[in-house]
Formats: structure tokens, sequence, C-alpha cells
DNA sequence: AAAGACACCGCAAACGTTTGCGATAGTTTT
DNA sequence: AAAACTATCGCAAACGTTTGCGGTGTCTTT
């Protein structure tokens, strides 16, 4: 017995007929006797025939494969961010091949090339961190492939997007916390070359405002990562004393920061309130459980998964649309 | 301009040459002068020419692509263990293909279809909660397309394994919670038809076992979720009178009996012990900190990654393998 | 009985690539 | 000067599939 698949060769072969007929007979072609299609259809049936997907893409010009890049799967966002593309894409007759850039422009560069090697009808992206140029993007669509940007997008190229506000879910959870009372409220910040860093400081610049808050530019911090956190608990701990709260650009940063607080004996919410980004499951796991702002991940994927697939069949040249999703503020325990 | 990528008839077509001598010349066959490679190069250079890999796949009968099936990509587990595989196979020139059961066996088959048509050349996969049939295992096996099991292994295949000492980790923490001095403690075991659930509940046994304490059928729960734990809240509180420890099978089932029993004013350590297994991120973000068993998923994915590869390259009829990686405790607080 | 209609099926090209083999020159050897 | 060799390249098949077109044979119509 061959150990490869069988092709619609074998089977003609077995069966005395040509290619072209068994093709047609698989699909209940007219043509096709309804004798002929009932013998091939059981001969397929009984080898577990299935169609080569290469042969395929390689014949009708498109490979029915969704290409997505995203900084870190091991984020909660992200890995929702795709289950939400893998359940429209699979629904849809898609395939999906994802990449992690692992936050490094030219992991990203890369992560492009080996799709667009493989000839993806589509693109699904998160920019990484350290990109700033976005040429390889550009590329892409002048091969006349969509691409899709979710969450980190990309101002400079004209595209269809699906975003969470993030001005208003940080003005939201900074005018929260302004309201309990605070005056002096600590930002530890994104990069503000990504929309969702900037767009985050100025929403809490904005709820400052609104508050006549002068902003303190001590008081805001470049530092979303556990690990970037602890490279700066000294200058942190100094300015603990004088402040009231504190606004992290995600729910890590923000539950690193809880816990080196704690740890040096200030207690949340009573002595300093902490409030993050995201809504990812630690928030609800740590105590005080963490009061942020929901990111609706899966459906986020879902959306830009069924806007592709979308200019993908249909609307071919409608014109680019950005999804917003709403910010809904998630109060616990921790303000 | 043609939008399409420029395949190699187009280069062909371009310059006045053959296919197959633009196909040799961008290889360096000795066959063609250097003149026309140099030509050939720069021209593929200039209109961004790249092989099209479904074109490659079928010609070669091999796609260079891995299929990956795990349970759910949002744990930390498998994520870590994805971006291990993708980190090994990038590096040798395979793509990754990857796929979530959710826990459905259906689905899994339908994963496995899905790459099977994709023609992936190997598969690595944890097999869903659900599973308790492996016939689309040995369908793939049969047409030669080798498989590497992670950590939830299937032991009716015979193939290549990747897996953590699960007993001994268990058996590990357990004695860690009779050192402390507990005598009853619960166990919240995962489903005994997975290895990794009956494992570290035999390993649970034998702790017991070592230190003369008789087993207590009725302080084992099957309870591997949150969720389930929180449907099953009033029988744990019922029993937690009566009990020293926790020992969770995973590491958010622990988090999860840990803020039930604070919630219901049990201390953690004082009052009652907690620990878990796998040691997720979480386990440090909340207070106290979880004790619990190291399972190195990212080394985990690599080493898989790399059994297949191998065994798709060098020896192809080597003896299956089972790699085993230790367990090491992680004492924390909560314990 | 000739002609059209119909049912059924095969040929071959195409998608992009690789590769064995043959072809054409020019160059060297005898 | 014939033979052999070398350098350089093209033809065509193959991978698996689809599909327009053409080709049978049978049946119905006039």
């Amino acid at each position: 017995m061959k150990s490869g698949q069988a092709s619609i060769r074998d089977i003609a072969k077995a069966l005395g007929v040509s290619v072209s007929t068994v093709s047609r007979a698989l699909k209940n072609h007219p043509d096709i006797s309804e004798e002929t299609c009932r013998k091939v259809q059981e001969y397929a049936q009984s080898v577990h025939y299935r169609p080569n997907a290469m042969a395929l893409g390689l014949k009708n010009q498109r490979s029915m494969t969704i290409g997505v890049i995203v900084p870190e799967i091991v984020h909660h966002f992200f890995s929702s961010v795709i289950s939400g593309i893998e359940d429209m894409a699979y629904g849809n007759g898609y395939r999906v091949m994802i990449c992690q850039s692992n936050e490094d422009y030219r992991r990203e560069v890369i992560n492009v090339q080996a799709l667009m090697d493989h000839r993806v009808d589509g693109l699904l992206v998160s920019i990484s961190k350290t990109t700033l140029d976005y040429n390889h993007f550009s590329d892409v669509i002048q091969h006349d492939i969509p691409i899709v940007f979710m969450d980190r997008v990309c101002n400079e190229i004209s595209s269809d997007r699906v975003i969470t506000n993030d001005f208003e879910g940080a003005r939201l959870v900074v005018t929260h916390l302004l309201e309990r009372g605070c005056k002096k409220i600590m930002h530890l910040a994104g990069p503000q070359h990504l929309s969702v860093g900037r767009d985050r400081f100025e929403g809490y610049r904005q709820a400052l405002k609104e508050f006549n808050i002068p902003l303190d530019e001590e008081y805001v911090l470049r530092c979303d990562t556990p690990g970037k956190l602890h490279a700066r608990r000294n200058q942190i701990l100094s300015l603990a004393p004088k402040t009231d709260a504190v606004f992290a650009v995600n729910d890590f940063t923000a539950v690193a920061a809880m816990r080196l607080l704690q740890d040096n004996d200030y207690r949340v919410p009573e002595n300093i309130r902490v409030a993050g980004f995201g809504d990812d499951p630690v928030a609800t796991m740590v105590r005080p459980a963490l009061t942020t702002v929901e990111q609706r991940g899966y459906d986020m994927g879902k959306e830009a998964s069924r806007m592709l697939i979308n200019r993908l069949t249909d609307d071919k040249d409608k014109n680019f649309q950005t999804k917003t999703y709403p910010a809904f503020l998630k109060v616990r325990e921790s303000t």
C-alpha cells in the first residue's frame, strides 16, 4: 500500500476513469452519471481521499489561509484575539497561520516574508513595540494582500482596523480615581509611538485636565512590563509617599506595581489605589482584585477576521473601516 | 504592473530565457553562466521574487510545515509550548500551523483533518480532555506522518513524547505539605483518563503512602478549572474545616481555591495551605505567592519540535523516544 | 433515414517549481 | 579534419487539481 495520501489520479487509475471524471464526480457535476459518481465517491471515501490544499491553492491562486502576526502569544489578550480569529476563520473555510514577532521588528519582517511566501490571502496584524518602519506592510498591500490591524494599529498605512477606545478607557479609569479623591496619580506608560500607549496617556492627561489638575511629567514613567518596573523600583518607591494612585498601561504592570507597594507596607487601596488596563484574568485572581478596563480580545479577533474575510470575498474595494470597541470600566477592590 | 507576486516564469519572460534557466540561475547552478546568474538574480531581487511555497510543496512532496494541536492557546503553558515550537521550527526552515481543540474531541478530529489537508510534514499534539478515541491519530501515522505528543500524551499510540515527570512533581509537592505537618490534604484532580491527571493523582497517593496516611477518596475531587471549583464550592467549603491543605492539579484551580478559602475567612497558609502545579505566571502574582511545580513549557515545545524535525530528516526509523523533564518544586508563601 | 439533441466522458492546459535529458554552439583533442 | 569535449541553455514531465472544449455513443425528432 502506498503510504502517502491518495490523489485524484490514484482514484482514477483504480477505477479506470480519467482524472477529470473523478474531479467532477466528487462534486456531483451533472455531466457525470449517478453510477459513476457513486462509485467514485465510495472509493474516495474508502481510501480517505482528501484534496491537497497546496494543489488547490496553486490552481485557484488563493490559499484560503490567513496570516496572523502578534507580538507575543503568551499574553492573554493576544491569545484571546487568536481564538476569535480562529473561530471565525475556520467557520468560513479559512485556515490560520500564526506568527509571533516577539516585539522584534526584524522578526516581524521575517514573519511577513514567510506568510507572503505561503501566499496567504490576507494578514491580521498587531505590530511590535520596536516597529518604527512600515515598508514591509506597504509591500504587502501593493501586492493586493489586504491587512487588518488589530489593537496595535499602524496609522501610517491606510487599512481596516479593529481597536479599543483606549483614550476613553484611560479617561474613564483615571476619572474614577480622581472621583475617589486622588490628586497625585502616577502613570506607568507604554511606548508613545504606539497608538495604544499614546491614547491611554492622552486619556490620562484629559481626565486630569477635566479635574483641573496639572500634569506632572515626573509622575509619568515609561514602564510597561513587570521587568521594567522592577528595574525602576527605587524611583517608584521614592515617588510613592507622595502618590495617591497608580494607573498602569496594562494589568501585568499594575499587578507588579501593587505587589511592589504591598511588599513595602503600603496598603491597597487604603494608602494607594492601583488600576490597570485590559482586564486580564489575573485581575480577578489577585487580592485586592484589580480595577481595570475591559478589552475584548476574543471579539476583536473575531471582528478583524470577519472584516478581512469580507474584503477577501464581497467588497474588495470598499472604503477602509475602523471598528472601535467601547471601553468599559471594571471597578474592583484595588481602587 | 501585475499585482500578484512575480513568478519564475515572469522573470524568464522578462529576460528572454527559459524558466529552467531562471530556476537554476537562482541557485547558482554550474550549468548557468555567471553572466546569466547575475542578471537573473538582480532582476529577481528588483521584483522581490520569492518562491511560492505551495508550488514548492507540491513539487517536493513536503510542505515544510509542522502542524500543532493544543487544547487552548490562552493557557500560559500551551502558549509557552508554542513559542518553543516556533523558535525551533523557524530556525530550521519550517513553518508552523497552529490549531486549538478547545478541549473538544470533534474539533480535534477536524483539526487533524485540516492539517492533513495541508499536507503538514509532522504533527505536534497535546490531546484534549474529551478525547477518548485515538483513531484520528493512528490514521495520521499510517500515512507516515510522524506525531510527537506533548504533555497530554496518548499512551495508546506508540510515538515520540515530551512530558513532565508529573508523578514525581506531585509526590514532591505533597511530600512538602506532609513535611509541613499536614494530615488531611485535599486533591483537586484532573481527568483520570489523561496521563497528566492520573500521574499527578498517583504522585499524591504515593506521597501519602510514604507517610502512612490512608487515602480518603472523599478528599479527592474531580475539579480542574475555576469554573468547576465554583460549582462545587459548597462541597469544598464543607470539607475545608477538616482540611490541612489543598493540592490542585493546576495553578488556576489552586488560585481559585485559595480565593474561595480566603473569601471565607481562612488564612493561607496559616489555616490551610495551598499548592498548585505548573508554575503559571499567576503563581507569583497572587498573595500569598503560590507554591507549585515548575513545568517548562517553552523547553518542552522546543524539544518536541526538535524531535519531530529530527525524525523528519535524519533518522526516520529510530525507536520512539520519551523525553521526560524533571519536576522542580517551587516553594512560595502559600505553604 | 438523416439529423439534431443529449448524456457521458477524456484531453490538455494551467497554476509555480524542479530536474533529467537533450540540443546547440564553440573549443579542444587526435 | 573528424571526433570528442565543454559550456550553456531549453524541453518536457511531474506534483494534484480544475475546467473549457471536444469527442463518442445513444436516443429522439422530422
